[in-house]
DNA sequence: AACGCGCCCTGTCCGC
DNA sequence: TGCGGACAGGGCGCGT
């Protein structure tokens, strides 16, 4: 679930929390997130006696890098959530997976649900060749109208589809795919390679101003996402089309948003602001 | 080799 | 009230 918005939430939560500690043990409940190359011996003896030095975000990953140096990557999966508190707040979670417990007393809790989640441990180059396979991040300034327009000439997916492939843009899940689509009036089922240029551009706009919304308001809740403190994200009331199947085009076009299948997942489309033949 | 699909797992909601 | 089916912010591995 968490997209973007809701990583970075979650890192900036963490950081003044957790930098500068150290781990001091690690007790893995359900051994199912981590990755499957990672054994749990290792990773306890790993982090053992590690600082964490900082707490960044790449696409939708936390990332905790470490001292000595490694790197602690956590992908939230649908369900994921990170928790840092005592014993008493551990009770407030039902499904926590990995307890990293910290010098101060306090415990970094993994907490997910549906354990779609995966944790990763690196070193500092197997985790510079892990980022170098994720795509551009489209906050950066590397994200340009022309590199999205470019990129999109290969492929003939669904430009819905084509969004969510990490390894072009990285971050976009979902709903923003969908909320930046309807920015740009694109229909999410139209081929990435009939994306014109001027679309191209208008796509890129609206991911970019659809990200920055989400992270001002810290993120948005359907169901499960917690920031660090427990605080529901507040983006969801300013959702345009995602999950409002049903409810008047909110460009008032007098159009009605629809909900509509593309590769097993739901897509959200005002049909009239978003024409299928469009370009 | 790009792309579509099923699957991993738990929880909730809706219709019958 | 109970039960089955659909659906959920993701991503991997498979077959074609």
């Amino acid at each position: 679930m968490p997209e973007l918005p809701e990583a970075e939430t979650i890192v900036r939560g963490l950081r003044g929390r957790v930098t500068g500690h150290a781990i001091t043990d690690v007790h893995i409940i359900h051994a199912d997130v981590l990755a499957p190359d990672l054994d749990p011996d290792r990773l306890v003896r790993t982090l053992r006696g590690r600082r964490v030095a900082d707490v960044r975000r790449r696409a939708k990953n936390v990332v905790l890098l470490l001292e000595p140096p490694a790197v602690l990557m956590v992908n939230l999966g649908m369900t994921g959530r990170l928790v840092v508190g005592d014993a008493e707040r551990a009770g407030e979670l039902g499904h926590v997976a990995v307890r990293f417990d910290l010098d101060d007393g306090q415990e970094l809790l993994y907490d997910d649900i549906r354990r779609f989640g995966r944790i990763e441990l690196h070193s500092p180059e197997s985790w510079r060749e892990r980022e170098a396979g994720l795509g551009v991040e489209p906050l950066s300034d590397a994200f340009t109208p022309e590199r999205l327009h470019r990129m999109t000439q290969a492929s003939r997916s669904p430009i819905r589809n084509w969004l969510l492939d990490q390894r072009r843009v990285a971050g976009i899940g979902n709903i923003y795919a969908n909320e930046a689509l309807f920015l740009a009036g694109i229909h999410p089922a139209r081929p990435a390679n009939s994306i014109g240029r001027e679309e191209a551009a208008r796509l890129r706009d609206g991911l970019r101003s659809v990200l920055r919304d989400a992270i001002d308001a810290r993120g948005t809740t359907l169901r499960d996402f917690r920031d660090m403190s427990g605080e529901a994200g507040g983006y969801e009331p300013r959702l345009r089309v995602y999950g409002r199947e049903g409810e008047p085009c909110p460009a008032d076009c007098g159009g009605t948003v629809q909900r509509i299948v593309i590769g097993n997942r739901s897509a959200f489309v005002c049909p009239d602001c978003q024409p299928r033949g469009g370009g």
